[in-house]
DNA sequence: CGGATTATTGATACTGCTCAAACCATGTGG
DNA sequence: CCACATGGTTTGAGCAGTATCAATAATCCG
């Protein structure tokens, strides 16, 4: 239930801080530098929602707009057989909904950590789009970087080994979680081993074993309920290995 | 090359054929009935290309919007070591670019059959969708459509074995050919088994293998450069019984 | 006809799954 | 504070499913 989550701050149209997704938006405004008054004035309500709830199930109607404002989710999928395929995992400024207009979801979003969601009105950023210059190309931008995710994510199932897909599905993490995009220090990924191997089509035993490896060689290391990247370039550099070795 | 193609008919604004994708965009319009005149009066040059030819090179930036008027491409990524994923099938209707707007494209794009391109102006098409009502959400559904496409995909080569991918990338792609949607005819797919193989994460070994079974059960029938589905609910079929295996 | 692409078949090797179990951390209630 | 339940992590042994290598056959095209 997206109701059941501890509510952090509620019921005010302005919130005390901005939307990671609105900030993101703004970034790719064509309106130069800082962030337009206009996007700030458009209201939302954020929630707290605890490890583990449901934020949009399968088979929803959608007539909000949800955007992660802090924390980690997923999409993902239930198949008959009862396992579980992590289709993407979303961070800080995504949005969830496949676009702004209401939609069925085929697919349910769940959080992977606590989450704040920030929730905004479609009539309203529909209205906003045609009137912002340049906000709703800025919108097809933001869907498309979900879809190169999920096209390195199709390129990592079909075509790489177990440990090529670790070390592409880590990378990935770890770049999108660091906040400065590519700096030097250890990142930590907030994720079971459990829900990592099912974003890469692994057991997670396989997965265990495999990050075991990388364990020994110092390049990550493990605790309960996440992996710590020490260093993203040892990750790359292992990857280049992986790829000269074929 | 992209002008290497046979040229069907070049360089007349006007076309007497209508554009797939555009007929497909008319009927999501909320304007009810008929292809609204505003689409048709859009101009946009066909161009034909043969079997293999590049459509889009990755890395290009793009400055038209190509639709797919007629015959198969696909998206694709060429790694480092030499092998190819497919990343989806285009079909008639299909937009080759992420979306209208100028982009850098992050993959390929190449004919499997011989295919006419249909090229618009971007200008022209950000002009009507800022004009025309619902033509952006048309757009977004139409993208939606791919997006999920892409999701089957990743939970198809995360959670399921060689036979059911094979099965499920048959089915998808008969329906999608099939232009009445759930015909009981048989479907041919124009596509060698090397590529459907490069989709689902095969060898084209061992698609033939299963494929070669279910030859022998008479689903479907297979020809030099295609397969030939006879029975889409005989497929269907084939695919419970392996879930209920399970 | 000769060369090129595509399809098919066989034998063998290896990756990653399955099953089974132990271990560890965390929280819970008595 | 301890006993217990829970969910996550780690380890082992054996097997199933696919890849790989190697070759042959069918088909198409010039």
């Amino acid at each position: 239930m997206i109701f059941n989550g501890i509510c952090w701050r509620w019921g005010s149209q302005k919130m005390h801080h901005v939307s990671p997704f609105m900030r993101r938006v703004g970034q790719l405004l064509p309106s130069s530098g800082r962030t337009s008054p206009v996007l700030e004035s458009i209201g939302f309500r954020s929630t707290c929602l605890e490890k583990g709830s449901e934020i949009l199930g399968a088979g929803k109607t959608v007539r909000h707009v949800l955007t992660i404002g802090h924390g980690l989710a997923m999409r993902y999928r239930l198949l008959p057989d009862g396992s579980r395929q992590v289709i993407m995992f979303l961070a800080a400024g995504d949005i969830c909904n496949p676009h702004i207009y209401p939609t069925v979801m085929d697919h349910g979003i769940a959080a992977v950590t606590a989450v704040r969601i920030d929730r905004f009105d479609c009539e309203s950023l529909i209205g906003l789009s045609n009137s912002v210059v340049g906000l709703n190309q800025a919108l097809w931008t933001l869907a498309e970087e979900q879809n190169a995710i999920m096209r390195n994510h199709i390129t990592s199932l079909g075509r790489s080994d177990a440990r090529a897909r670790v070390i592409m599905l880590l990378k990935e993490l770890s770049l999108r979680l660091s906040v400065a995009g590519g700096q030097a220090g250890p990142v930590f990924i907030p994720v079971t081993q459990s829900l990592l191997a099912d974003a890469i089509g692994l057991t997670h035993i396989h997965f265990n074993r495999i990050i075991g490896d990388m364990g020994k060689r110092g390049i990550i290391a493990t605790s309960r309920g996440g992996i710590l990247v020490n260093s993203i370039s040892k990750l790359e550099k292992l990857g280049e290995e992986l790829v000269a070795a074929a």
